[in-house]
DNA sequence: CGCGATTTTGATAATGTTCAACAGTAGTGG
DNA sequence: CCACTACTGTTGAACATTATCAAAATCGCG
């Protein structure tokens, strides 16, 4: 399953987008200028200001983008889940960092070798649309959002078909849950939110004290009330 | 002169952007399948969720665009100058309003004439790019900066070459200046860098009692130390 | 000049941060 | 298996920054 529903699951037009990008890719893996890396978990995959020399699909796993202000404050600005595209600059260095979440599966493509395949294009447009949209609401979170809002949006963005437009609702019978695996560590977590470690720890804990969540390990949490939760995160 | 120096100037890779863009758009243009369209300042382009069938670049002059919450809370989540595009999505509705800032000379295709014109895609992708990495540097902003350092750095936005990484710094002789045209109120600077009116009010106040900047207009300001302003940013 | 809107300034309150202590967890080695 | 350690996460109290509310000042414009 993939580790962010929601993410991959924006982009549709008909043909789904990982079809699509079986497609564009097979002639290019046969072509062996496509390399395939596999990373454990917390790996850097590059560094913000390396030469941008080749571009990265998650084949499976998690990776962080994130960035670093010169005095150490950071600030994790996209998540990405199994499909993305990341690595492609406007410039020839990368603007920010990037590091795996989970243990990660990933095809690397020189972005000289590109060029020779136009089929490419179409579908990397669509990765960065969807990223675009995912960064504006990401923007939104940070720039308008509560502790609280921003600690529950997260959560929410873990559980697919829920908190969208035409949400469904809880099933009629049996409970409106789900266990969730965050994969990030609170100091992760406070970095992509804007926040501190201990603002997300409280909320948490305050969560946990209102039953709308249960503990199950430090980075596995199961939601106990989806509709509740969803209702806390300002966008409904 | 472009309204964002900076926005424009980023991407480049031999060829101009604006020069790819011509060329990508000529054909179209011919074509007649191109509307044109000029806006005064503060005018509505789209609004989210209306069905996005076409997409924008603009010729002249700013745009924003923005998000709201069903409260009534606004994120401002870019300010598109000269060249950008804006109104291509992932999915089949918009994902935020447009509005213009300045007095605006656009031109519309349909998104479905798109697929007609493969030239176009590349000059797309580099748009995107740079939008994207333009989100990263605002997630930052929005995520880890004072409002201080939120200021100075949308300050910062205008002066074209100075702050980047290999900023020259100021020229030797004369004083290290310029004039500024905001083309925002307070309201739309405090949205865009997710404070309050007041605050950004209180920000600029303070950096005129301290001889940074002085007021020429609301909305156009005299920087009269870049090189001073640039320390307060964050960034650097 | 005078009206309405925007901006600025001031006083107070709230939210989130910081600093410090404590608790839980996992890993290591006797 | 348990004690020890290091690390991550939690909780509390004081503090800082920014928001909120209210009022005064300024600007644009007829």
């Amino acid at each position: 399953m993939a580790y962010l529903d929601r993410q991959t699951a924006t982009h549709g037009d008909g043909l789904s987008e990982s079809a699509r990008s079986e497609r564009a890719w097979s002639e290019f893996t046969a072509s062996n200028r496509v390399k395939r890396l596999a990373l454990t978990e917390h790996e850097a995959v590059f560094f913000e200001g390396d030469r941008a020399e080749r571009l990265f699909e998650i084949t499976d796993g998690a990776v962080m983008l994130y960035k670093l202000l010169p005095d150490g404050r950071r600030q994790v600005v996209e998540i990405l889940g199994e499909g993305s595209l990341f690595g492609l600059q406007a410039s020839d260095l990368y603007d920010c960092s990037a590091e795996t979440l989970t243990p990660v599966r990933l095809r690397a493509i020189d972005r000289h070798d590109l060029e020779a395949i136009p089929d490419l294009l179409g579908h990397i447009n669509q990765c960065l649309l969807g990223q675009l949209q995912t960064m504006h609401d990401h923007a939104v979170l940070l720039g308008r959002k509560s502790a609280f809002e921003r600690v529950t949006s997260f959560l929410m963005r873990f559980v697919p078909k829920r908190g969208e437009v035409g949400c469904a609702g809880p099933a009629k019978d049996g409970p409106d849950e789900k266990v969730v695996v965050l994969a990030m560590t609170r100091q992760e977590i406070a970095d992509y939110l804007g926040l501190t470690i201990e603002t997300v720890s409280r909320v948490f804990s305050d969560l946990r004290r209102r039953g709308l969540i249960a503990a199950e390990k430090h980075d596995r949490v199961r939601i106990l009330d989806i509709c509740g939760l969803c209702k806390l995160t300002g966008t409904h």
